[in-house]
RNA sequence: GCGCCCGUAGCUCAGCGGACAGAGCAGUGGUCUUCGAAACCAAAGGCCGUGGGUUCGAAUCCCUCCGGGCGCGCCA
């Protein structure tokens, strides 16, 4: 990235300027290299002579001077200048601006990917819902958030799978279990009371109504242990139906759907055991079986197995992490949690310490919770103890694309609300349309090209220097660097904003520059413009993509 | 009580320790005889919750207080 290159430029040009007693001595530090948010002090900027200025006991401004006296000139830029108290400020030459429009032709749908992985093998685990209802909104931003992430990361050159971690044990799933035995019973004409804490949300009479039709009696016939344990799965089955459905709704897919159960089944969960007995890290306390998290960095310690005999969730979360490192061999894994979790991710830190596991090596991305609302009034969400607005109806409300890009929109850290009144009054006037607009717009100037028998194959970019058009070029360019600034930070919102001001870009560029022309004399000028258009319509595209939403070619 | 996250324009939110704090929506005024007006332009709107501190430089980092959210189970 030129981002990367200038920096480099800088830090050579302080080189020399020492060597030849131009500057004093010193420590070079990392040359920052930013965008200015302020039009006029060029594409980049770097404030390191600002910083210098102490240590090279010289005002900033002098250093600044020093540095480009011994700047090379490389072909990319046209000028740097020296600017306020001392930053200095880089601008792109135009023809190497133009000449971008090629690059991005050539790359096509490659077009931004960079090579910050190196192939690495990274997990994303994301949504990860208990399967004992249907998805909300909330398991919806766990899904934009970890599914867009998976994609940063895949153009960042990290080799990436995407996995749903499966809660198919445990106590939840025996508490649902028999509240589907009860529910069918009911539908059955029997009177079976609901269990304490059971689930009471009216898609469970549905589910109920279901198995009754499709299974008949006779599991009011069996054992109730044994019917319990095959409704129990036959509930497990509709739920993850119904789950796939709502991903595949969203444009999701899942390379791997791990089940909890399988930890206890294969002999993973009794070697982990076994390891952390061996490393001192259990106790037994009270008749349960305990991890000393505390000994590792933990706020407390966790029950790995209860007093009953039954393994608590945090033992699935240990062997399932083993799982994840030590079989898979994953460098790196992200969990992606609502920040009810939150005070879980000690524990976690503690465990990967446990296991002999570097703690960098495992990501948690917490997200703040999102309130539905309707007209303004707080819609309750919990799948235990009631209905709700399930995450489907939401979808089909308010449409994949706009949802999508409400729940990415906004930094992980900052909590939201979905107004499903608003959301479907607004989405008429609605960002998700500016962008499509912008992709849709451009598809139908190439259309008309086309119908004019106009072809851009073989247009000169050089004649490529308007303003606007330099300006789309630039904001094309800033791709790269936003997939490498999503991808460090874990912060997929970036790209929202980033597609809004391509499209703000390229809707300015439209007034401005007329691609299609009648005049033959702007035949050249013309067949160089729809090289531009064709490119602008790669990064937009790619950048919808990576968002998972489509790209229209028209609306 | 303790822990984590958040307080930025009327609303919803961006803003990687750097130059004069931005966008979308709402509201005001303007722009369609040629490529899509789902667009563009202009004006307006802000003690960046409060008070301290660190720094050459703080919306950004640290601390106090105020306000909101979420945790603090042998549930996940």
């Amino acid at each position: 990235m030129i981002k990367d290159e200038i920096a480099e430029l800088v830090h050579h040009a302080i080189e020399e300027a020492q060597k030849r007693g131009a500057l004093p001595t010193f420590d070079i530090p990392k040359i920052p290299v930013e965008r200015p948010k302020q039009e006029g002090h060029g594409d980049f900027a770097t404030p390191v002579c600002l910083q210098l200025a102490s240590s090279a006991r010289m005002a900033p401004v002098r250093i600044a001077q020093a540095i480009v006296e011994h700047l090379a000139h490389p072909d990319y830029l046209d000028s740097v200048e020296v600017a306020g108290p001392g930053y200095m400020n880089f601008v792109l030459s135009t023809r190497w601006l133009a000449q971008q429009v090629e690059v991005i032709l050539r790359a096509g749908e490659r077009y931004g990917d960079i090579d910050l992985g190196k192939r690495r093998k990274v997990q994303v685990e994301f949504i990860s819902a208990n399967p004992t209802g249907p998805l909300h909104i909330g398991s919806g931003r766990n899904a934009v958030v970890g599914d867009v992430l998976a994609n940063v990361l895949v153009a960042a050159g990290y080799d990436v799978q995407r996995e749903y971690y499966v809660n198919d044990a445990g106590t939840q799933m025996g508490l649902f279990a028999e509240s589907l035995y009860a529910r069918y019973a009911q539908a059955l004409g029997q009177d079976e009371p609901m269990p304490e804490g059971g689930y009471q949300g009216s898609y469970m009479v549905a589910m109920g109504q279901r198995a009754a039709r499709e299974y008949g009696r006779r599991f009011l016939d069996m054992e109730r242990s044994e019917a319990l344990k095959a409704l129990g799965d036959i509930g497990l089955k509709y739920t993850l139906e119904s789950i796939q459905a709502d991903v595949a709704l969203m444009g999701i897919h899942f390379d791997h759907w791990f089940s909890e159960r399988t930890l206890y089944e294969d002999g993973t969960f009794d070697r982990v055991m076994a390891l952390l007995r061996e490393r001192n890290y259990i106790v037994e306390r009270d008749g349960a079986v305990w991890f000393t998290a505390t000994a590792l960095g933990g706020d407390k310690d966790e029950v790995i197995i209860r007093s009953g005999g039954a393994p608590g969730y945090f033992a699935s979360d240990i062997a399932y992490h083993y799982d994840k490192f030590v079989r898979r061999g994953f460098d790196w894994v992200i969990d992606v949690w609502g920040a009810d979790h939150q005070g879980h991710v000690p524990r976690m830190y503690a465990m990967m310490r446990a296991l002999g596991l570097d703690p960098k090596r495992l990501s948690i991305i917490i997200y703040q919770l999102v309130t539905l609302k309707r007209g303004g009034e707080v819609v309750r969400l919990s799948k235990r103890t009631g209905d709700m607005i399930t995450l489907r109806e939401v979808l089909e409300d308010v449409g994949v694309d706009a949802v999508r890009f409400f729940l990415l929109s906004r930094a992980v850290e900052s909590q939201m609300d979905f107004d499903l009144e608003l959301a479907k009054e607004h989405s008429n006037e609605n960002p998700v349309y500016y962008i499509q607009y912008a992709h849709a717009r451009i598809s139908s100037i190439l259309r008309v090209a086309q119908e004019r028998g106009l072809e851009s194959d073989g247009g000169d970019v050089s004649l490529l220097s308007h303003p606007m058009e330099l300006a789309l070029i630039r904001r094309m360019l800033m791709l790269p660097e936003v997939i490498e600034l999503a991808a460090t930070n874990l912060a997929p919102h970036h790209l929202a904003a980033y597609a809004l001001d391509l499209a703000s870009q390229f809707h300015v560029f439209y007034r401005d520059c007329r691609v299609v022309s009648s005049d033959p004399a702007d035949y050249e000028l013309t067949r160089a413009r729809l090289k531009l258009v064709r490119a602008a319509k790669i990064v937009l595209a790619k950048t919808l993509r990576l968002m998972g939403m489509s790209a229209p070619e028209q609306m």
